[in-house]
DNA sequence: TTCTGATAGTTCAACATGCAAAGTAATAAT
DNA sequence: ATTATTACTTTGCATGTTGAACTATCAGAA
């Protein structure tokens, strides 16, 4: 097998253990991985809109308001009219939609972050230099970087709310 | 911004980057990211199994089943009976599924495979170990410690003797 | 002011995804 | 022969997703 076949299964591993643990999290969060991500845009700065959300997800609006409908109804999420546009709707996270997402921290946070700071420096530093060489070989496009979320306690929970 | 962060926005535009454009892909051939993966699983080698596709994407049989039933009626997949064993069902790629799979190559390949075989031998090279050592970080429940990189793995990587 | 067009968001119909549970059929084990 | 296991399908139900149609608001032009 040649390396490039190596490194695309490689990726694919990352890809497919994200997603499937992303779902494991979510689930013993009592919510879906799509509902969780949400929560987690919402929860980075405390408040955002709709159409953040939407452009951060890579789906329509109109899915965005189902699910905000969703969280809203589980009081996750409220929703209030911007005052500064009256046509945009600002989202904040409630207390217990904090609780949520500190109970089910990011898939990536939880697996990745505790192994990677126990490496050496030298491949602390080849791995940043070959990740990022790869993210821009994917993305063409010059998006700008996902703010990264504030680890806080690991905790685990395993109770639905 | 510590080494920490970068490296999980780079891990993050990597996921995005390949969900997204997979997504396009599949619309373009006029499929769904979830149809045309099982279409490409079943594309590798010209015939699959229900039970194969459901464990290399993580899903359910009774999921797979639902599919399978979609792509058989888009003429891109048939069902046989394994003469091996006749519980099994075999599933064979129809020329216009190949057809679609060519036309719609994987999101990685696409965007990866030409600028990877571009690169010089030993960043290639560093590549794989990288990405081989994070697939292996993310993927691994039970985490058997293995042995951490050395540069002699990278050298030695894929060089004959 | 009023008109026009753009923007932010919601709702609805229709379809896709995903799973548990129940069922069929074939094989393996005893 | 009987039982257990395996491979798969079907069904019912919840969720995810979008385009199209809609409301409300804002911004600019006549």
């Amino acid at each position: 097998m040649d390396r490039t076949d190596t490194s695309l299964i490689a990726l694919r591993r990352i890809l497919r253990a994200t997603e499937l643990y992303g779902r494991d999290l979510a689930r013993d969060a009592g919510l879906t991985a799509v509902q969780l991500r949400v929560l987690q845009i919402v929860a980075e700065k405390g408040h955002s809109t709709p159409t953040e959300i939407a452009t951060r997800m890579g789906v329509s609006q109109a899915t965005v308001s189902v699910l905000i409908k969703k969280l809203e109804g589980f009081s996750l999420l409220e929703r209030h009219k911007s005052l500064a546009d009256r046509r945009q709707t600002d989202l904040e996270i409630t207390r217990t939609g904090r609780a949520k997402v500190d109970v089910a921290p990011d898939a990536l946070q939880q697996r990745y972050v505790a192994q990677f700071e126990a490496l050496p420096d030298w491949e602390q530093s080849m791995i940043v230099a070959v990740l990022e060489r790869v993210a821009g070989m994917l993305d063409a496009s010059d998006m700008p970087a996902e703010p990264v979320l504030t680890t806080g306690d690991i905790l685990r929970h395993d109770q639905p709310g």
